[in-house]
RNA sequence: GGCCCCGUGGUCAAGCGGUUAAGACACCGCCCUUUCACGGCGGUAUCAUGGGUUCGAAUCCCGUCGGGGUCACCA
């Protein structure tokens, strides 16, 4: 067989040669032990959590190692693209501090000499290693009835599984030279082939950054590398982009761990060294059955980084949650420095836990509260403030025209040593605070305790003053006393049968009437903002 | 079904042949605070399982079981 001539039959029009490509693509200039990482998404129209996850550890990486981290767009699938994935992308990367140093926006600029970074435009690229690799006999053209949809690939890998078969040679890799010319000839479309030399019987290893040594099954399957659109296969691209592009070290997830193998053939064939690679656990949830299941956009509406844009997640939170569950040291560390910033953590890429977490929504709850409580009131105002922007723009006249009172809102037990924890996200404040703009529409008392209220709330109307809190407090336990409840809570304990209630019960009792609710930040503040005229108001809606 | 990954409390996890098996979240209790919180103290709860190896196993080996991934001209 004439491989050379095979492959001009195959690609008579290709402009640039292997070697011409290469010389445009130098070597990276890079300091001793300079990673280079790519974030590499396929254009879906959001930013999936599990790839933000990848993200960061994408960024740490380089910029820890005085490395390069660049954003490629995999758009070689026809049927699923989405224009602007790499405006999407980049907002997000953007928002959270991680901005790419090399990346590509449609049709506009290009910031980086290894472009181009859509996979699309690279098309003469692929053609001219898969020239190279037909005309050395290690690729061939495929003229097979490709497979549709789901269905025929669920037929055949029934098939497949029933038959447990390791090696799959195509038949197409026999064809004559006079069999693809007349293909050719008739117009046949066709994809390209690996012409697999692996035997399946035998392993390789890999030394993966996450999980350690492993071994698998050498590749022996002629896999495609360009489709018949000719555009190449996640498979090749990973190959020829990320030769080209000087990446060192792969962090993808661990549903690539099987494919690695075809990943060594390919390389091998190219003969081309290969990079490092650190297959990440994939980020769960539980389902009704208590079985894990993958985090998905269908069924977990946090899968969508826009979830966490939305509900207003302070950024850090998210990364410090996520940073928790890469390296599990972190939260040790944060503790120890919790005003530190977050560079200063010693981050590991090689130190990836191996464990499939599940995502828990309480835990960064609980990491957000604590970075928000170390807010200043003005910082918490300019964040709910541009989140209302964004995600809530009927809030935001409202918010601009009373930013002192909304600002004195946010600074009730703040700005202490020991500050209140309960924002932890932006879009809670008006339902948090529901009492601060009306008063409240429900109240918590319970329908026995209903005459006991009512008792209080009249009596309270005389006693009620806001001079300063001392003042306040004082006539409060006077009027606890003259109403017949326990203003030592030691004797109360002792002998409650001898009180109505204790002065906690008095104060839940106004604490309802002028918020609604039970719990709420420190009453004499939020009766002080409210003013006294407001506080007699809503006392007179009782009672 | 083949191949691969993972298996310490409900969740995230420390642990690397000898520990009373850390810590965080959640939950419960107590204390502090004449309110709500914050905070402090304490509690419930874990080495999937069976065999080895060893004086000694959560830790090393093998099997089993469970969960997950993958076996596309999708990435």
């Amino acid at each position: 067989m004439d491989y050379q001539k095979l492959a001009e039959m195959l690609f008579p029009n290709n402009k640039m040669t292997v070697e011409e490509i290469e010389k445009k693509y130098p070597k990276r200039d890079l300091p001793k032990g300079g990673e280079v990482t790519r974030f590499a998404p396929s254009p879906t129209g959001f930013m999936h959590l599990g790839g933000f996850y990848q993200a960061i550890i994408d960024f740490n990486l380089a910029k820890r190692t005085g490395g390069v981290f660049y954003l490629r767009i995999e758009d070689t699938d026809k049927k699923r693209e989405v224009t602007g994935a790499s405006e999407i992308v980049m907002d997000v990367l953007g928002r959270y501090g991680m901005t790419p140093d090399e990346y590509q926006l449609k049709g506009g600029v290009t910031v980086g000499d290894y472009g181009p970074y859509y996979q699309t435009e690279r098309a003469e690229i692929y053609h001219a290693y898969a020239k190279k690799l037909v005309a050395e006999g290690k690729a061939f053209p495929c003229f097979c009835k490709k497979t549709e949809g789901l269905a025929d690939v669920q037929e055949k890998r029934e098939k497949n599984f029933s038959l447990g078969k390791i090696e799959e040679k195509d038949p197409c890799r026999n064809l004559t030279l006079e069999q693809i010319e007349e293909n050719l000839k008739a117009g046949k479309k066709f994809a390209i082939r690996l012409k697999s030399a692996g035997d399946g019987t035998k392993k390789i290893k890999l030394n993966d950054g996450a999980k350690g040594v492993i071994e698998i099954q050498e590749n022996a399957k002629d896999a495609i590398l360009l489709k018949d659109d000719l555009m190449p296969t996640y498979h090749f691209a990973h190959a020829v982009d990320d030769t080209l592009m000087g990446t060192t070290v792969v962090v993808r997830g661990e549903e690539w761990l099987p494919s690695y193998p075809l990943h060594v053939e390919i390389f091998a064939a190219l003969n081309r060294p290969q990079p490092k690679y650190i297959h990440t656990p994939l980020l769960y949830k539980f389902n009704e059955n208590g079985n894990k299941i993958k985090l998905s956009k269908r069924k977990h509406p946090e899968a969508d980084m826009r979830f966490f844009q939305n509900e207003g997640y302070p950024t850090e939170a998210l990364v410090e949650y996520l940073l928790n569950l890469i390296n599990s040291n972190f939260e040790t560390w944060r503790k120890q420095n919790p005003t530190a910033d977050l560079m200063e953590f010693p981050f590991n890429a090689f130190k990836i836990t191996a464990n499939t977490p599940i995502f828990d929504l309480m835990k960064l709850n609980d990491i957000s509260k604590e970075s928000i409580s170390h807010y200043s009131a003005e910082k918490c105002y300019e964040n709910l403030l541009f989140w209302a922007k964004e995600n809530s723009p009927e809030n935001v006249e409202y918010l601009e025209k009373q930013r002192e009172f909304v600002t004195k809102i946010l600074n009730i037990d703040r700005e202490k040593p020991k500050p209140r924890k309960d924002i932890f996200k932006w879009s809670m404040f008006f339902d948090l605070f529901d009492y601060m703009f009306g008063a409240p529409k429900t109240f918590e008392v319970e329908e026995s305790e209903r005459k006991a209220y009512e008792n209080v709330i009249r009596a309270y109307k005389k006693y009620l003053t806001l001079s300063s809190k001392e003042a306040w407090f004082e006539n409060v336990k006077k009027m606890a006393a003259e109403l017949g409840y326990a203003t030592d809570n030691a004797e109360y304990k002792k002998n409650p049968q001898a009180f109505l209630g204790n002065t906690a019960k008095v104060c839940e009792y106004i604490r309802v009437a002028i918020t609604g609710r039970k719990n709420s930040p420190d009453l004499f503040e939020i009766m002080t903002l409210l003013g006294e005229k407001e506080v007699q108001r809503r006392l007179s809606l009782i009672a």
